[in-house]
DNA sequence: CGTCGGACTTGACACTGTCAACCACGCATG
DNA sequence: CATGCGTGGTTGACAGTGTCAAGTCCGACG
């Protein structure tokens, strides 16, 4: 009724979770929201705004969930347990929105550079948390020489996580 | 000219390699066979049943691949990094079909089951070689108990790869 | 010779994203 | 007060898509 841009967002998300990612559809979605097939396009421009729009919220959502995780109490290697969880639950609780999130060709973040940024500010989340874990904790076994080796520990501790949560949905 | 069937896959995959997943369209495909728009659809059904033949494909190739790594010789550790090598360069190699082989909304696995097997196939050889690999190595964390720890540690494995695999292309 | 089946074509349908022009109304300004 | 204008909405069109239905061609086989 009031505010059409979130109907249209709300919708979407509805419409991702019941049929799938392919069909989403603004006449469908226009449809939903008892409207003309324009009048998303008109708030929008293109279709693509829309999943960058999800796209953004999603990533902000996430980043939430692990800087809460980041200021709970424990020790580091607890924080991470914690947000290793947080992950698992968001893509559990929000499967729509994880699914559309990781999809990196549906959205250009070159020309919607707030999805980039909220994306970046969950990962930056995730650096600290594997940081200050490691820095009073040997890693298991030395993947390789040089400073990337941080690099390299955030990117197998997230494949690990976001591969499970892909597993579970 | 002689084989339209393989000529539709190749140029299937050429398209998806030169403008992304979304573009491939029934049409197009036809087009750059030289050939009328209904051609492909005589033999294939839906477009669905093209991609599933190209899962199918690269699932048994990557197969292939990662049983040649488990006849390798060397330790069963060695042979476990080499299998990680050889998914890597699978990815980088075949990145349009990679892509396609792990969007599992796009084949429904229940109406073509070939495309599942292939997946069985090249997951079997993992399992054997993580199996073997960790058959008289102790485990870092032992990360839950009961009888599932091996196929969490084959997720860890496999979520690692995959990750970064997915990151490099 | 006939006919039969597979490979292929042409033509249509409903659907999609997007462009264009048009309408209604609230509001600041001449 | 009238005027213009931006904002949110409409209807109508266009090209492109997947798919269905019917027709055409041609070689193999009775």
């Amino acid at each position: 009724m009031t505010d059409l841009r979130e109907q249209v967002l709300s919708a979407s998300l509805a419409l991702i979770e019941e049929e799938g990612l392919g069909a989403l559809s603004l006449r469908e979605v226009a449809r939903r929201a008892g409207v003309s097939h324009q009048a998303p396009y008109h708030h929008f421009g293109h279709k693509e705004a829309i999943v960058a729009e999800l796209v953004a919220r999603g990533f902000t959502r996430l980043a939430e969930r692990l800087e809460a995780a980041e200021r709970a109490r424990g020790t580091p290697a607890r924080r991470l347990m914690r947000a290793g969880l947080a992950y698992v639950n968001f893509a559990l609780s929000e499967p729509a929105s994880f699914r559309v999130m990781f999809r990196p060709e549906l959205v250009d973040r070159a020309r919607f550079p707030a999805s980039g940024e909220a994306g970046s500010r969950a990962y930056a989340a995730l650096v600290r948390l594997v940081t200050e874990c490691h820095g009073d904790r040997r890693a298991g076994k030395p993947t390789a020489a040089g400073g990337r080796r941080l690099e390299a520990l955030v990117t197998m501790h997230w494949s690990m996580v976001h591969g499970l949560a892909t597993l579970l949905i």
